[in-house]
DNA sequence: TCTATGACTCCGG
DNA sequence: CCCGGAGCCATAG
């Protein structure tokens, strides 16, 4: 095992990073890890971020705002219940103003 | 090694 | 934005 940091861990750092009341999207993600076309494995991560320290993986979402591993979380509805929790507005799995509440790392963390 | 899978994204209609 | 199809790539078996 040479590489100690795997690609998740990575994932997992910036998912951190995300603030309180912000979402961003797999694809953003991955791309600032540098792999833009890995946008999956971000989700695999996610999944995976389930048995690791605790990761607000609520806060990620697809490209459309849409909570599409809102199935995968304790329950149904956790997922969007944690973020109204932070003020986001969800309807129908759909993040309202998405471009308002959309953290982009490349741009918001990086720099 | 190969196949199947997926919390995605892009493209054309 | 919705729908169907294709591409991408790490992980599991």
């Amino acid at each position: 095992m040479k590489k100690e940091i795997n690609f998740f861990e990575k994932v997992y750092q910036v998912a951190k990073q995300i603030p309180f009341g912000r979402v961003t999207s797999y694809g953003a993600i991955a791309n600032y890890l540098g792999a833009p076309r890995s946008a999956r494995m971000v989700g695999w991560a996610m999944k995976a971020s389930h048995n690791m320290e605790e990761i607000p993986a609520h806060r990620v979402v697809n490209k459309k705002g849409i909570l599409t591993g809102k199935h995968h979380f304790s329950g149904t509805n956790l997922m969007q219940n944690l973020l109204e929790n932070e003020g986001i507005k969800i309807t129908d799995n759909q993040i309202l103003d998405f471009e308002t509440v959309f953290w982009d790392p490349l741009k918001e963390l990086l720099r």
